[in-house]
DNA sequence: GTCTATACTTCGATAGAC
DNA sequence: GTCTATCGAAGTATAGAC
């Protein structure tokens, strides 16, 4: 068997969070989303039986890719707080952008997506202090990271915002 | 003269503003916006006379608003780090509130949200700068307003984050 | 599993009465 | 300055052919 086609279901999904990334979840609507899918509504309306399935099925993949990256900042070579930092700032990867959708949908007031968002801080957090044996600092560290996360996503990204953080980091020792 | 009657006007940009605020964009719609203000959906449209015109009187109001918050900030008492760390958490203030119903506009893609908000940034920036005289400490600093600001707005408050920022904050000879 | 056709609802906006 | 009535476009969802 060739390399497994993406499924349609799954290009459903990132058709669905690159238009609320892009574009925002006004402009996400099933139309749209079936459009930039390249399906029919009907064919979308196949897989899944509501935008609230559309939803649905977003956050379980979310959940499941943020199991994965709370793993991989937990043994991450140059360690979790640069590997913290360094992911949150947008790398364009599949998860950044998950992220960002789950983000979108929690605005709208789905509380779904407000715990599934909540879950993964309390991943990261849990790994930062566990690290760095220190609240305090953890919970800065974790505002940092909240912050370079807020900044791409609003359209404010400052260049050199990552280089200035760790001279600030340095200076507490924890870089 | 009695104290002045809140303009329908400025009602229905109150109602606008909470209603991006509370329910996100989706939600916001003309026919909410008028029920919010308890006017009908013409006598809104008097007032402004499309959906745009509504999002442009928020964000003149927005400015107006993030101009005296500045001002505020570059002459306060505890001094503007202290003062902008405050003002980051949500205080339900009316400029909290402006603040992020112009963040939910921005995220649907449009660019004088995201003007607005960027000169806003720029500004406070520019005062942290000042009074640290050192860029690395503006930037970090502003990074966790960001973040205390993302949090508030995502419903994913942490209570004592702002005494943990204060404590590392003293580390740096800042506080 | 995907498509077209269509029903029903809500949205933004206009017209005109009061 | 505010209201009701109404229109056309766009949104979600269903039914049924292929």
């Amino acid at each position: 068997m060739a390399a497994t086609e993406r499924s349609t279901r799954d290009r459903l999904l990132d058709a669905f969070e690159t238009l609320l990334v892009t574009a925002g979840s006004r402009a996400a609507t099933l139309d749209a989303v079936a459009a930039e899918a390249e399906v029919s509504k009907g064919g979308l309306l196949y897989h899944f039986h509501s935008k609230d399935e559309l939803v649905e099925g977003m956050l379980t993949r979310l959940r499941e890719q943020g199991e994965a990256d709370v793993a991989k900042m937990r043994t991450a070579k140059k360690g979790p707080v640069e590997f913290y930092l360094a992911t949150s700032v947008n790398t364009g990867s599949n998860f950044d952008r998950a992220l960002v959708a789950a983000g979108r949908i929690a605005q709208e007031n789905d509380s779904r997506a407000s715990a599934a968002l909540a879950d993964l801080r309390e991943g990261w957090f849990t790994v930062l202090r566990e690290h760095l044996g220190d609240e305090s600092l953890a919970r800065t560290i974790q505002l940092i990271g909240d912050g370079l996360y807020f900044d791409d996503t609003t359209g404010l990204t400052e260049k050199n915002a990552l280089k200035h953080v760790r001279a600030v980091l340095k200076r507490l020792d924890v870089l």
